[in-house]
RNA sequence: GUGGAUAUAGCGUAGUUGGUUAACGCGUCAGAUUGUGGUUCUGAAGACCGUCGGUUCGAGUCCGACUAUCCACCCCA
């Protein structure tokens, strides 16, 4: 025996009973982006390397130590997507997009990969629910999105998630912020953690959501974001808050969130779940008007977010949030004997190109254990061929929820899947009064 | 990159102060008078107890290393 092949590590696999969770969430996503405006698009999973260094930064975590670089055979490098927002932005300008009118709303499902270690709701290879919005300058844009996010939310049936929010400002006051802070904190330098004094100089405002005590002490007083927006960032995050609180979407200004991506502007925001364990953060996004001039475009506005689906699940599945049932067969065709299975794969086949669901025995089982297979499967209906049905033409359809048993003719069973009546049998069931119905239906000579 | 925890059949677990054929539940398969499921009963298959080394007459059980996984820091979705 060879040493068995075990997946990458921070991958998961995603077996039958998982990928149905799965559905019932996309489906629900793109419900609701669809139901705002958003079309779907995708991108290339590997982007020359250069996009995501010019636009998520070059001194942020992701660029400098979690991305997936291959070199191929030429001379350029690529890199496997660490999060959605570049690639659309360059996939917009290169097909001349941000040409064709504003606004441009798309929303995208895709995995992403980085480079980071393991651990509860953070993997090397995760999924991404996000979309972006271009073109689009006033807060209720802002404020359409974060409904957008809330709305998707409370369709899966996620509750126990809080809304953050909060704003940078733009580059301008950005700057003026950077520099008050550093004035805070530059008397407190040696009792800062080691980070922290490093963040002093690179990124003061990392400073604040440090975790050590000691630093969340000092930075309780710091001078907040919002102390230093200009009159037009003030203006636009005053009228979001408003916005939003005409809608009754709860909020709290957050002064600590500050997102790692270098590409944000004023707006930013995060939905955090407390189902999860630290990585909470089921959602995150916000405005960034300069990205698209970046990539080489026109200055367009833009703003969006991205949602983790994995977090999502876990949130979902932590709650006992409700997920779709799994389809099963509406009929299980269990045959007895070699021309009974003849039989069954014609039967099956007429079932199914009739828009049902079928199965039947493809192991040459006998009649018990496909019974209980049936049953496992959660089969709605069985009928059992065997030579007696095969002679007299004639079979019993069983309800296999309630046990009742239906004598058909099985020439014109098949023949008559096609019929409205038939559809009303499957969708909704044997009631006592169509079963009779439907003998006689069945029985009936010149069924169509 | 830094810490902490865990590692027994497909899955979830038990294995007492180290002592002969490693236990249980779920699942799988097969039976309970031979053509019918879900309950019950019976039986079967399935584990070199993560890997390597050490202590010992003897180790799943103690020690060490390695590996993997999980959790937390960091960062983020």
């Amino acid at each position: 025996m060879s040493m068995q092949i075990k997946r990458p590590k921070g991958t998961q696999d995603m077996l039958p009973s998982q990928a149905a969770k799965w559905r019932t969430v996309e489906e629900t996503v793109r419900q609701v982006a669809e139901q705002f405006g958003f079309k779907e698009m995708r991108t290339p999973v590997f982007e020359e390397t250069g996009l995501y260094v010019r636009s998520v930064g070059d001194t942020s975590d992701v660029v400098t130590k979690e991305m997936y670089t291959v070199s191929s055979k030429g001379s350029d490098t690529f890199t496997l997507r660490p999060e959605g927002t570049a690639g659309i932005v360059r996939a917009l300008l290169e097909n001349g997009v941000m040409n064709e009118g504003f606004p441009q709303k798309v929303y995208y499902l895709m995995p992403c990969y980085r480079h980071e270690k393991p651990q509860a709701g953070r993997l090397r290879e995760f999924h991404q629910f996000g979309l972006e919005m271009f073109g689009a300058a006033s807060p209720y844009a802002d404020a359409e999105i974060i409904l957008l996010a809330s709305t998707v939310l409370e369709s899966l049936g996620i509750e126990n998630v809080s809304l953050h929010i909060n704003s940078i400002g733009c580059p301008e006051c950005r700057a003026k912020y950077r520099d008050a802070l550093r004035e805070y904190f530059a008397p407190h330098e040696s009792e800062l953690c080691e980070t922290c004094q490093e963040r002093l100089k690179k990124n003061p405002m990392r400073l604040l959501d440090c975790k050590s005590p000691i630093c969340k002490e000092i930075a309780k007083n710091a001078p907040t974001t919002v102390d230093f927006l200009c009159d037009d960032c003030r203006a636009h995050f005053d009228t979001l808050k408003d916005i939003l609180t005409d809608f009754g979407v709860a909020f709290t200004v957050d002064p600590k969130i500050v997102r790692g991506l270098d590409y944000y502007t004023r707006t930013v925001f995060e939905f955090i779940s407390e189902d999860i364990g630290a990585q909470g953060t089921v959602c995150g996004g916000g405005r960034y008007d300069g990205l698209v001039s970046e990539l080489g475009g026109q200055a367009v506005p833009a703003l969006g977010f991205g949602m983790g689906l994995e977090r999502i699940i876990m949130t979902m599945e932590n709650s006992g949030c409700e997920f779709e049932a799994p389809k099963t067969p509406d009929l299980y065709i269990a045959p007895m004997g070699e021309k009974a299975q003849r039989k069954a794969a014609l039967l099956a086949d007429a079932v199914r190109r009739n828009g049902y669901a079928a199965e039947t025995d493809l192991i040459g089982r006998g009649i018990k254990p496909q019974m209980r297979y049936a049953d496992k499967v959660g089969a709605k209906f069985v009928v059992v061929i065997g030579d007696n049905e095969l002679e007299s033409g004639e079979a019993k359809l069983k309800n296999m929820r309630t046990g009742d048993e239906t004598p058909v003719v099985l020439e014109n069973f098949m023949a008559a899947f096609s019929s409205a009546f038939i559809n009303e049998v499957f969708e909704n069931g044997l009631g006592d009064d169509i079963v009779g119905a439907m003998t006689d239906e069945i029985s009936g000579e010149d069924k169509e």
